[in-house]
DNA sequence: AACCCGTCCAACCGCATCGAA
DNA sequence: CTTCGATGCGGTTGGACGGGT
């Protein structure tokens, strides 16, 4: 339970290893194993605490560790096994061979945690976040628009009175609810353009179902290339927003699997599963998966179960509620805008 | 050239866990 | 069962470095 007095012991060296104390580690550990850290130091002839040797030995001393870029597949490892495990550093380093959870952590710390917010994922729980100020503009431009055409007095609503007004007024509902739509699947399209592949796959499945009720256009493109079949995740490509295929190589499930899917229930981590077929792991496992897939990482079955039979749209566009959940608006504020309208607010 | 700022990463710190006494 | 030492783990820090101004 105690704490460990070995660093605490003055005298010791601390600060960065010099050339020399490596080779003496390297040697020693070489030639003796490690066996006891707190005796190491001692009988390696270092003035250090076993704790600090034993880090310097793990993270960069060992013979097999791999130096350099991380690669895609590397990175689509962490990317997935965080959001199973979360900073379970060490079990995640268990999975990349050659990878300290020193290394991993610095990793995610430095790029991949920085590159999902970007996107506007929750880093923690690899879930889209709530961003009400997205759409602020339209609902700028809204009021506004709202002011002129109806939000004045009485009076000034009778001398407005009439069926023109009527008529603009829908329009500018319509109006407002396409912008936000296109908005969203615009963001979404963006999002996934710059993703690492687990997650574009989710992003351009909801720009899809978001495009196909306020772009056709949109939809078409996005459609003609994608492939709700694909036996594997995809991604979407940088410049098209072309669905590419994208294969896992790990295959992470293991005997974290009970620790993994006592988080995944407990906090909903994930928008997609994991599911095994021969040492490919579906990043996503939207295609069906079998019957060794994980149990669905999301909580967000509600949002999911009311759409098309494709497993792909079902939990890509669950992770893409936008209200951060399937009991929340997806729009900020609807009823400023649509007061009195029920099938909009029951829409919104 | 000097300074600022952001990024990277090795290393430290402190808590948690395990196992032996 | 309790205590305590050893080790493991995750969060954080701080120095080196590079790019921009």
């Amino acid at each position: 339970m105690g704490r460990s007095p070995c660093c605490d012991e003055n005298g010791l060296k601390k600060g960065p290893w010099t050339q020399e104390e490596d080779e003496k580690l390297l040697h020693y550990i070489q030639k003796n194993g490690h066996g006891s850290w707190r005796t190491l130091p001692r009988l390696a002839g270092l003035n250090r605490c076993g704790k600090s040797c034993r880090l310097r030995w793990t993270n960069y001393l060992r013979p097999d560790i791999k130096r350099g870029k991380f690669s895609h597949e590397e990175e689509q490892t962490i990317l997935h096994l965080h959001s199973v495990l979360g900073n379970k550093w060490s079990a995640i380093a268990t999975h990349l061979p050659g990878r300290t959870d020193n290394e991993i952590k610095n990793f995610w710390n430095t790029h991949l945690k920085k590159r999902l917010i970007q996107m506007g994922f929750d880093p923690m729980t690899h879930r889209p976040r709530t961003d009400f100020f997205a759409a602020l503009p339209q609902l700028i431009a809204l009021a506004a628009l709202r002011e002129q055409l109806g939000g004045g007095t009485a009076a000034a609503d009778q001398s407005r009175a009439g069926a023109g007004v009527a008529i603009v007024q829908q329009a500018a509902k319509l109006q407002y609810l396409q912008s936000l739509l296109q908005s969203a699947a615009t963001t979404i399209a963006a999002a996934a353009s710059s993703a690492p592949s687990s997650y574009t796959e989710a992003a351009a499945a909801a720009a899809l179902g978001l495009g196909a009720i306020c772009s056709p256009q949109l939809t078409a493109a996005l459609d003609s290339s994608t492939t709700t079949t694909a036996p594997v995740s995809s991604s979407v490509d940088n410049a098209s927003g072309q669905l590419l295929a994208c294969t896992f190589p790990e295959a992470p499930v293991s005997s974290e699997e009970d620790e993994a899917n006592n988080q995944q229930q407990q906090t909903g981590l994930s928008s997609y599963g994991l599911s095994r077929a021969d040492d490919v792991v579906d990043v996503f496992a939207c295609h069906g998966g079998n019957s060794s897939s994980l149990p669905p990482l999301t909580d967000l079955s509600d949002a999911a179960s009311n759409l098309p039979v494709d497993g792909c749209m079902r939990s890509a566009t669950a992770s893409f509620s936008f209200g951060g959940g399937s009991s929340c608006s997806p729009l900020p504020w609807p009823e400023l805008f649509f007061p009195d309208d029920p099938l909009i607010t029951d829409f919104l």
